[in-house]
DNA sequence: ATCATTCTACTATATTTGTAGTAGAATTAT
DNA sequence: ATAATTCTACTACAAATATAGTAGAATGAT
């Protein structure tokens, strides 16, 4: 099976659980930056995420502890090729070309951007952001 | 006012129309690769890309022809910023870097992609896909 | 002119999304 | 233990999405 897309509201959890790693519905709140949902409102749209296989959980007492099943990075994955196929032809040079465009960049520009993805590689090959 | 966010369906009809520069409901349908929907379908969806502002129409005899008013490249920027922004920390190297990755490019790979990129960059001084 | 076709306007409906309330079980504090 | 708090389960419901039918106007064919 598989990944479903996510609704902006779905997203917006699965962002916080992705940085916390783990999470209750209760640090999932906290964790909202602007206007907090509603308790059961958290509750809900994490019930529709373990339905879509994006969250398991385990109870701890009696609060259930919630965890990614879909890591953030197979998600941007399909993300990420979405947009490349649609808006770029899958060329991820015109991905490149169109952003050095919007960002007034000259081929200089691109070169020093390209030295730090290099150093990005060479970071990551632990860390996972 | 700024850019609202496209439903699937939308979004279809949108490739199309942008692939076609404008278009009746008919021929929209006509360019549908694999399940065709029904001519009313696609009439509603029109009329709320309508309301969003996706699209304008002119009449030709009785016959509506249908113009994107969003450009594709507007309605690119939008989906790559926000991609950017929610998955990779604004950080265009580390996508490019993820692209990497992903398909087991290294260095000297990276190097090629920005040659073609440069490349791209001095073709579309004109046209726009 | 009449019939067939095409297209629009309006309406309909099932499903999904977004948001949250209520009742009652479990846990914690006194 | 009783009261207060915290969580869950279940239910509710409005708005948005996806899909399409019907009636009738306009256009084209003979």
């Amino acid at each position: 099976m598989d990944i479903k897309s996510l609704t902006k509201a779905e997203e917006q959890i699965m962002q916080i659980l992705w940085q916390l790693q783990e999470g209750t519905v209760k640090e999932v709140i906290e964790n909202f930056k602007d206007a907090k949902p509603a308790y059961t409102t958290v509750a809900t749209v994490l019930s529709v995420l373990e339905k879509k296989g994006f969250v398991k959980h385990r109870k701890i007492g009696n609060t259930k502890l919630f965890t990614p099943q879909v890591s953030k990075t197979d998600y941007t994955k399909v993300q990420f090729s979405s947009l490349l196929r649609n808006y770029f032809n899958g060329s991820f040079p015109k991905m490149a070309s169109f952003f050095a465009k919007e960002n007034d960049l000259d081929i200089s520009d691109l070169e020093n951007i390209m030295k730090q993805a290099e150093e990005e590689m060479k970071q990551d090959f632990n860390k996972n952001e």
